[in-house]
DNA sequence: GCGAAATAACCGACCGGTCGGTCATTAATC
DNA sequence: GATTAATGACCGACCGGTCGGTTATTTCGC
């Protein structure tokens, strides 16, 4: 007989792989795919090698399960779509903010998706699939919306995503995984505000009228629209 | 007796050298460190992986040497300081084409350096070092100078520089090396044209008199200042 | 209620292929 | 023929993946 039952079975399997995927990822943060041992992933998940097989068929589907499971960004598109009508003066500052705080929480996952993903076409797919695109888009959305109303100047806006995210991601690489942090520190609030101010000025459209006071200006368009 | 006499002996180890680390790029950017194979480099090189060991003791130097001797943007700092004098509202735009066509240029190189610097401190060190700051400090050095003259509004140079070196770095990333030149294609032009556009507007102090003609007036200035 | 049997989870020694690095030999040059 | 550059067969450490065996837990037979 099954030492759990079969209806938890599946949960069980699932909270395994968990664990296994965990140490899979303080491992490969910390030495390339091709680097990493079994045996030390195995030894950090506190199991025998053996045990990984009955979770995983091989040392590639382990990585791509993690590049799968632990997104970078999922909780964007649902962040974005709340912020729809909040004006960018006010929801670009945000909406940085709030990125780079979710890429620093996951500095690990990024520094294996970084050096992992090219040298494989199969990962690299599955993670502009399944991970960047979804988030450009998401923020093309909110920019689309805004250059509609004419308060964000018009350009691509999966171009101009990419930007934003781009900034971030070089702050990430720079300052956590290249050593920018003895030789040149940035505080996340420099890092923030830095990089939510370019991309703010950077994406509005030019409107002397508005400049002086723009987000109290822009708080009265939304409301208008409300 | 030498094959080659003494003099010109230390230029031919260099030329060999080359001849090494040009095929070293090129099977690094294709797999990772330990994924590349010194027999590959060696049939690249058209040699025998043993001559291999006559001029880099061993593959990790032979990396080292890669990173160090390629240098990603060597040319910066003389492309800013021939520009001191040019205002932002055209230098900009010219330096940020010109970046983006070098690191074009040398995109094996980023790959290489993306994917192989983290897992390793030495190598990040040598790299943030030799290269990054650099950079940085070159881009940061016109930026401020152009603060001062109340053109471009304060801010931490060195981080507005990584914004800039941020955008197109991930530009390449996305669309060289993860795929991204399929699922969404950029233009040259696009590329070049959203990141300048961004970070010009995005650095610029706003100042509502100058805005409708910036360039004509940001050359007054920079006239009356010659 | 208790030993036996069944089952599932886990273990880790082992195997076979792989590749960085070596070195005895050969080729090229003067 | 002396000297050095170049070669490539070879070595042995290494590691992904396997599999026969062990342990822990539950169920069954009586």
């Amino acid at each position: 007989m099954p030492r759990v039952s079969a209806a938890n079975h599946d949960s069980y399997v699932e909270a395994r792989r968990d664990v296994i995927l965990n140490a899979a990822l303080r491992i490969f943060a910390q030495a390339s795919f091709a680097e990493a041992r079994m045996d030390e992933i195995a030894a950090a998940a506190e199991l025998a090698k053996g045990t990984l097989y009955l979770y995983f068929p091989t040392k590639e589907a382990l990585l791509q399960s993690l590049i799968r499971r632990y997104s970078l960004l999922p909780e964007l598109p649902e962040m974005v779509e709340s912020m729809r009508e909040v004006p960018p003066e006010l929801g670009i500052p945000t909406l940085v903010a709030e990125i780079w705080n979710r890429f620093r929480a996951r500095k690990d996952l990024a520094s294996v998706i970084v050096r992992e993903i090219h040298s494989n076409p199969q990962r690299a797919k599955l993670f502009t699939e399944q991970v960047g695109l979804r988030a450009y888009r998401s923020l093309a959305g909110y920019l689309d919306t805004w250059m509609k109303r004419g308060v964000l100047r018009q350009q691509d806006p999966l171009a101009a995503a990419q930007c934003l995210v781009g900034m971030l991601w070089f702050f990430l690489l720079s300052q956590e995984l290249m050593g920018g942090k003895d030789l040149h520190p940035l505080s996340d609030e420099t890092v923030a505000t830095t990089a939510g101010q370019m991309f703010l000025r950077g994406a509005l459209a030019a409107r002397p009228s508005d400049r002086k006071n723009s987000t109290s200006s822009a708080n009265q368009r939304a409301r208008r629209r409300a």
